[in-house]
DNA sequence: TTAATTCTTGACCATTCGGTCAGTTTTATC
DNA sequence: GATAAAACTGACCGAATGGTCAAGAATTAA
């Protein structure tokens, strides 16, 4: 295969076929699933033999896991820790602004989340029974906090943990059905941050969420 | 195979078989999806050979759109007529009910759905763009009426309908989510009832829905 | 009882699956 | 240019895939 460059450091060619199989994998796994996905359609994506995909990545179960060990690593990255001294409207705010900029620059990935969930999550179990509910839980008692602080109205934290989650998780996984429906092509940023306010606004509104009093407990910014 | 009851009307074979199989097919597409469910497995599933659902099913591709189709209909059984004069707060109410409600009773079919809308909708196309665009669009219509005459914050009507379809579809699609984060083994009703209050009470107070004035227009009941 | 219809199922088919491997080519190091 | 390491890939394997078919079993209709 012809190479253009010549002179570049070690390990080139190695980082690029692995980024070029784990996208075309992302798109192949979030589209079918994993037993849906093949390896050949995975080599075709990614424009190299068979072969060559296993030779990267070893097996399907592998490439599999180190996909979702990826976007686990997305996902955990904007799941910040929270004090019961912030502006909860602030936090809030910016969960959901987090979380719809999550599945706007990564789809697949949320896609592929999203099946492996469906399919009963037989690679996340133990992620989502040890670490994603040790932070569910965690966020659960900041949100206690604020509801007895007149701060928030007394709603169980989880369910409104869960609503951000789906609400905004759905303009990745249902971008078919949101695209087919409102008849476009594509969602362009100005339509992400329509969402996004309109999203802050029901939650702020709904949940009554308001800020500290001026003065009382400083957010430290 | 040893059958008890010999007199029994026609088709009563044919029945009880295709229930089987249809059930069968419908956890493991929603589990594997499309690609990843195979016969082999349906049948094992049924109990029965798997030529056996070939020849009731006649092919794969055959019992997946039967499936798909029947989940349809379950879904456009809720898509009810309202009307302007309609009280908001009971109509947004009885559509969170009702879809919660679908979740719960039909999750397999749920997670079929949300399957093949990740997928990319092959077989669902037409009717996104169709029925379901057309159904979207009327409610659209009755939910900026009542914005005009301040039943409701001028929120943008279909933004609303995906909050109320993704948070609510969130708990057939992502149930082992939800069950690993809440420790639980299943969710009973009475969970099923707090969540649809939590639902209603953000989605209401957070859209400002109101009743309308008394007597002003009465809503017909 | 007989005839027709429906139901059942194992054997079989071409194709694709994930995966192995040996052998070749390309690249990096000296 | 020589050597070693990394990269590449076609051929191949056993298993599983969706689907066909023919022949037999069970049920129904006459």
């Amino acid at each position: 295969m012809a190479n253009s460059t010549t002179e570049q450091e070690a390990g080139a060619i190695r980082r690029r076929n692995e980024r070029a199989i784990l996208q075309a994998a992302e798109g192949a796994f979030a589209c079918h699933g994993y037993r849906g996905a093949s390896l050949q359609d995975i080599a075709r994506r990614a424009g190299l033999p068979k072969s060559n995909v296993l030779y990267y990545m070893g097996s399907k179960r592998r490439l599999y896991v180190r996909l979702l060990e990826r976007m686990m690593s997305r996902w955990n990255a904007i799941l910040d820790n929270i004090s019961p001294d912030d502006d909860p409207v602030e936090v809030i705010s910016a969960f959901i602004r987090a979380k719809i900029r999550l599945s706007r620059s990564h789809p697949e990935g949320s896609r592929l989340f999203a099946s492996e969930i469906l399919g009963g999550a037989p690679f996340l179990q133990e992620y989502l029974q040890g670490d994603l509910r040790d932070w569910v839980e965690s966020r659960a008692v900041v949100l206690r906090q604020w509801a007895e602080r007149g701060l928030i109205d007394p709603v169980n934290p989880v369910w409104l943990i869960f609503l951000i989650w789906s609400s905004t998780q759905h303009y990745a996984d249902f971008e078919t059905q949101v695209l087919g429906i409102t008849g476009r092509q594509s969602l362009d940023d100005d339509d992400l941050e329509d969402i996004t306010q309109f999203l802050i606004q029901v939650v702020v509104k709904g949940c009554g969420i308001r800020r500290p009093a001026a003065g009382a407990t400083p957010p430290d910014s």
